[in-house]
DNA sequence: TCATAATTGTGATGTTTGTCACACTCGAAC
DNA sequence: GTTCGAGTGTGACAAACATCACAATTATGA
């Protein structure tokens, strides 16, 4: 597990042995299962989660019950509710567990003092921000140029593996499609 | 035109005469009118902006030759297609003026060496990355759980200036509807 | 194994939104 | 002042999608 991180990190910034011990002196180990919380919606985030393995939604409940899912989390994908972490703030949404997942986190006070003490992994933070904003802006042109059944067809290309790991419903919550939709679509 | 840079950054980091002196080294200050391009679709994207004063868009042109806006910048904000920027690819979005525009712009080696031999510039920009990154969740968010409606009263409510600044058919771009129909919600 | 819950497909119907067409206003350029 | 084009509003109709209802299938746990 510890050389899975090292080996993500290093894909974008060669280590040193002494340099990953001190990294990973800055995260713990945590182990959840299926429909565990990381983070509950309301409620104070501590941390941001590197998933070794297993799925995460992250998903806001509106006040009709129904929940959107912003995002999937899978292995090698950094997940919190950011703007709750970041600016200390209650958390507008939830990461939960669609399946056993085991994650390393890492406090806000370490993420700043790993940034800091370590220039390499500040770099790194903010080449996985960059990405992270990226990836959400093609989120937006998915929206603005797409109907439906073709942001299913982008998805399904994107993740082939998603399919057969979750529910159509949650699939379909994260296309912001009705399941019912999603149902006529494939066929 | 300096002092607007130099309050945005100390905004987030403290700076000393001689730091900002530096930074500024790392930039170059450019002039637009509007309809002028900074970013063209399908070329090299050499820069990040930093917008002084006027107001921008950053655009998605399909085949079909209908504009999608993904964003707007204005005063204080960075853009660029981040995704071209950092990958060194071609731009997939256009950034074009709204108004005139004058503009801060920054190399990606600029970009580069300014994060590493000055930290305090490397964690303004992995805060400001992060910024993004939580503004295009939001919009996601939006996305997801709202219609048309919803969304063109929430862009009403947060940016209030927009609306004497740009034409409708744009702000409709940006919500994901036709004109036609922003133009029915708003009477 | 059985009972129960979760997941999925599909028809009927209503709402939302897009598209096409046309008219009107207003400001810029000549 | 006239002309032109960009911006805007609105009616009529079509397409996309949501909602409700119900049946069928597939996990899942006691």
């Amino acid at each position: 597990m510890k050389e899975k991180l090292k080996e993500h990190i290093e894909k974008l910034i060669p280590l040193t042995e002494d340099e990953f011990t001190f990294i990973l002196s800055h995260f713990s180990i945590e182990k959840y299962k299926k429909n565990d919380f990381l983070i509950q919606q309301g409620e104070n985030v501590n941390y941001c989660y590197y998933v070794v393995s297993g799925l995460l939604k992250l998903v806001f409940n509106d006040k009709d019950g129904k929940q959107h899912i912003v995002s999937f989390a899978m292995e090698d994908w950094w997940e919190s509710d950011f703007s709750a972490y970041f600016m200390q703030t209650k958390a507008k949404m939830s990461l939960q567990c669609i399946e056993n997942t085991i994650v390393f986190s890492i406090s806000l006070k370490n993420y700043q003092k790993l940034s800091t003490e370590l220039p390499k992994m500040g770099s790194f933070f903010l080449k996985k921000s960059n990405l992270g904003h990226i990836a959400s802006q093609n989120r937006i042109l998915s929206f603005l140029t797409s109907n439906a059944k073709e942001r299913y067809e982008q998805l399904l290309k994107q993740y082939p593996l998603l399919f057969q790991r979750v529910p159509k419903t949650l699939l379909a919550s994260y296309l912001g499609v009705s399941r019912e939709t999603l149902s006529r679509l494939s066929s």
